[in-house]
DNA sequence: TTGTACGCGTTATCAG
DNA sequence: CTGATAACGCGTACAA
């Protein structure tokens, strides 16, 4: 069972009476090589199921056609998503992808792009993390050569492109649907405040209500940190103001969720006294019973275009870097947690 | 920004005057080297940054200190969890994890199996697609000495170790579950029987059915491909019937939560004329405001011991395979869809 | 305890 | 068009 012995070019060499350079070449569609040997070699290497050895190849380049990718969390639907799209794009151009994990934890992310630049991945793909405000990590990565992208989560650093989506509009859209529901009071869920998407959400929501002349009542923001609980908790905060809200857009889904459950606990009826609007379009929030408003970030399609800009990047002139920045437009997914003319 | 060079034991060597190998002895720890120079070798190392190359490493040793992880589809909630599992094990380790997706199609599977062979990986972790009938493929990993772990779709063959968790049991506990909420004719909303899980389940529920006394009736079993819209025409298949079902197991959420849908649309109460419980303990499974009743596979610690059981393989003399067959005890989640004893 | 020399499998350079 | 040879960076017998 210990057959690793594998067959190299110089064994084919052998065979044939050619030199290993010669099967190299033919192996490699090198022009200077006759059509027959070449058909020699290639016929021959088939024969003995020569595999090429990726190991000696990536010593002899410097590249190891695997790509590393960082997030905080894998198996968190918008990540696990992005990574599909990469993997889909990339697996057909003979790249392999890594993932690693920083669990929202800077340290975590310094190690593992360490690891990273160790094994010389080609390129990296990253989210950074909720505690990342130091870049020099980061611009450690572009000291090195290796090529970044960020998506959904990034920091402007010169010379590196990334995908993302209009999260500003996302923001906008969102308040505006609101607004046209006929809602005038408009509670926001934030998030982190760390992240840049976060902050444009925060940013379009106030734009819509400007652009609708509804005054911005300061009491009616409520930074979270994402989970289930502190929608409940938000909605707890916000119902013991003396004007209460008519809508809630949250910049997450799962805090959504925590303050519908608050509200029926209420039992404040949705949508017809509260509106509801969500961010990044769960799976679950088509399932739920009352299915939850909420805007995508249609992340299959982010990961593979960060996979088309990576192979751009990597395909132009060694000597230029391209910084590219896509914007992707969200899109608004109305349901009955928000839609009154909907609802049944 | 192209300042790719690296620096190498030999460039500590040079600068220290002593040869290589000595820079690589006191670096691996040799114990035949004097602490003096194994200091000065480390500090200098330190100093001028070194970075061990690894791929030369995999070239020389011929490991490469990556795993593959092959699935069907990456971000579904259980193969990301299991995933996540397996990263958090193995990256202490320094193993790095390389993901591919079947998409559920053998052909791809093939072909993943090829390029991760290709790339020497250590070790290989899998679930089967749903398509794979015949093994050859897999088998030939085993010939090339790269051990494989099976993690919940596995397929029998000597000397591969795997996870999977009981489902067996899983079915049991599910049925009688509904068994002791007084059902008595419960329909069985089984996967495909090509994957050895679906069949299990289907044998639990049998098992259960039988221990409790109560007749089979074959026309409660419906075969499904796990969509939603699956759940909700196997509801109407089985509302055609005179006898209807009082309870519906389904093998897993998506057709649970289907079944539930169309349920509701025929105004029937759940759990009080029917009880519904699912399989997977998909996230969404909790957020409904019917929740839905599910035996969790504690994916993330699934991954986890196939991690130890890849180290513990690898750990081992070479020279023996290991075959470890561990099972995990499924977990029943009883929520309102079933529970007529919590229920509102 | 340390140095020398070689090989892992490939590709690139330089002759011929 | 083809062959010999030298790297890529590391680890390790073997020798000293």
């Amino acid at each position: 069972m210990l057959q690793k012995q594998k067959v190299t070019i110089y064994d084919i060499s052998k065979k044939i009476h050619v030199s290993a350079a010669t099967v190299s070449r033919a192996l490699n569609n090198n022009p200077k090589i006759s059509l027959k040997t070449r058909e020699l070699v290639i016929k021959t290497a088939k024969e003995m199921n020569y595999k090429q050895n990726h190991l000696a190849k990536a010593l002899k380049s410097g590249k190891s056609n695997n790509v590393g990718i960082i997030v905080p969390f894998i198996n968190h639907s918008f990540f696990s998503s992005v990574i599909r799209g990469i993997e889909e794009e990339l697996t057909p151009h003979g790249f392999h992808v890594i993932i690693c994990q920083t669990h929202e934890n800077i340290d975590n992310e310094m190690d593992q792009i360490d690891a990273l630049l160790n094994i010389q991945v080609d390129g990296i793909f990253m989210s950074v993390s909720k505690t990342t405000k130091n870049t020099n990590h980061i611009k450690k990565i572009l000291e090195e050569g290796t090529p970044i992208v960020f998506f959904d989560r990034k920091k402007d650093i010169k010379g590196v492109s990334s995908v993302t989506i209009d999260d500003f509009k996302g923001g906008y859209i969102a308040t505006e649907h609101l607004i046209l529901q006929g809602c005038k009071k408009i509670a926001h869920l934030a998030g982190d405040f760390n992240l840049g998407i976060y902050r444009n959400r925060y940013e379009g929501y106030l734009e819509a209500l400007k652009a609708h002349d509804i005054d911005f009542n300061s009491s009616y923001i409520i930074e979270t940190n994402s989970k289930v609980e502190n929608g409940a908790s938000a909605v707890s905060k916000l119902w013991e103001l003396d004007e209460k809200p008519d809508a809630i857009f949250s910049a997450g889904d799962y805090t959504a969720l925590g303050a519908i459950q608050e509200l029926k606990r209420r039992k404040i009826r949705i949508p017809q006294d509260v509106c509801v609007v969500g961010f990044s379009n769960e799976p679950f929030t088509k399932y739920m019973e009352l299915p939850i408003t909420s805007v995508d970030q249609t992340p299959v399609t982010m990961g593979k275009i960060a996979a088309q800009v990576f192979l751009e990047q990597i395909k132009g002139s060694q000597t230029i870097t391209i910084e590219k920045k896509v914007v992707l437009a969200p899109e608004l997914y109305i349901r009955n947690s928000s839609a009154r003319n909907l609802s049944l």
